[in-house]
DNA sequence: AAGACGAAAGTGGTTGA
DNA sequence: TCAACAACTTTCGTCTT
């Protein structure tokens, strides 16, 4: 199932495993969720409803989509005019005292101006990477508006110094999606950015502590059904998935571990279990960790739940 | 031949003195 | 500021199916 064919058939969505068309948008997280089959069938989708809600006609002509609604990922691309020092005006004649006071005015203002001009021109930049990144990874519409107002806190607070505009806007969009629990790894921000995922992380760590932004790491289950449609796995081993993470929670074997981890050891229990199963290498691979880190998990999982294996 | 296993050394971040 | 530390990665040889 490829994006384009979802999106031809938009009126009507079919479930390509079940043919169910009872297909629920999950806006929030990006996903198409066959309702029958469980199944991710597409999570990269666009929100194409209004953000916005009216209450009566006259609002709903005021807010209907004519021209474009305002947005933190479009910056304002104003010139900016110097003011000289010198106190003479355009033809070089000497400004008169009583007119000093308000060139005095002009200049500061002119100075407030000047520095949130180098901020816009930052902008020109990063804005424009932050939706290319998040178009690529199909991202929905407020969490680029999210890592929009991150990357101009950042920049505010000079937390973009001595950093790349680009790793700087793929940090913020990393931030943002963990605000907005949308988790995406680090490795596919990194794939869809052409930065390493060291460099990422360690810009999304600075602006995070800068910005004295609060996070939390997200649970393990936040990543269960998009792992799950990537291996192609089904309902029931989702299901079972969910239950062993959860167990595993209640064991205490989550905290302290990176919780994509936990994901995907129990995503391999799971498999395994329901007569589904993928390699260790296959889901390494898409959840973005090594096989041994799989198989430390997974060993504690089983220890501690006394679940029994047979490979 | 592919997958699973485990040991050992390396990496980068956190913590606490 | 630095060393100890925990979690995770990389690499590689061995065993199993």
């Amino acid at each position: 199932m490829t994006k384009k064919e979802t999106q031809k058939v938009e009126e009507i969505i079919v479930c390509p495993e079940c043919g169910s068309t009872h297909i629920s948008r999950d806006y929030t997280r990006a996903e198409l969720i066959c309702e029958g089959y469980g199944l991710v069938i597409d999570d990269g989708i666009i929100d194409q409803r209004p953000e916005w809600r009216a209450f009566d006609s006259d609002q709903r002509e005021k807010r209907s989509r004519v021209g474009s609604p305002m947005t933190y990922t479009i910056h304002d691309k104003g010139l900016s005019t110097v003011i000289g020092f010198k106190n003479t005006d355009s033809y070089g004649k000497s400004i008169p005292n009583r007119n000093r006071a308000q060139m005095y005015r002009l200049r500061k203002w002119q100075k407030k101006i000047r520095i949130s001009s180098t901020m816009e021109k930052n902008l020109t930049n990063a804005l424009p990477s932050i939706n290319r990144i998040s178009s690529a990874m199909g991202l929905p519409r407020t969490v680029r508006e999210t890592a929009a107002m991150i990357y101009r806190k950042a920049v505010l607070k000079k937390l973009t110094r001595g950093r790349t505009i680009e790793s700087a806007a793929a940090a913020a969009l990393y931030a943002a999606c963990r605000q907005c629990d949308v988790p995406r790894t680090l490795e596919e921000i990194a794939n869809a950015s052409n930065l390493s995922r060291k460099e990422i992380g360690r810009n999304y760590r600075a602006i995070v502590r800068g910005l004295g932004l609060k996070m939390m790491p997200p649970p393990p289950q936040e990543y269960v059904s998009r792992f799950c449609s990537k291996l192609k796995l089904s309902n029931d081993a989702q299901t079972k998935t969910l239950e062993i993470i959860k167990e595993a929670t209640n064991q205490e074997i989550v905290s302290g571990r990176s919780p994509i981890g936990i994901a995907a050891a129990s995503l391999y229990i799971a498999s395994v279990l329901c007569g589904e199963r993928r390699s260790q290498c296959e889901i390494a691979d898409v959840a973005g960790v090594t096989e041994v880190t799989i198989r430390n998990r997974y060993k504690e999982i089983i220890g501690k739940m006394n679940i029994e294996i047979t490979l």
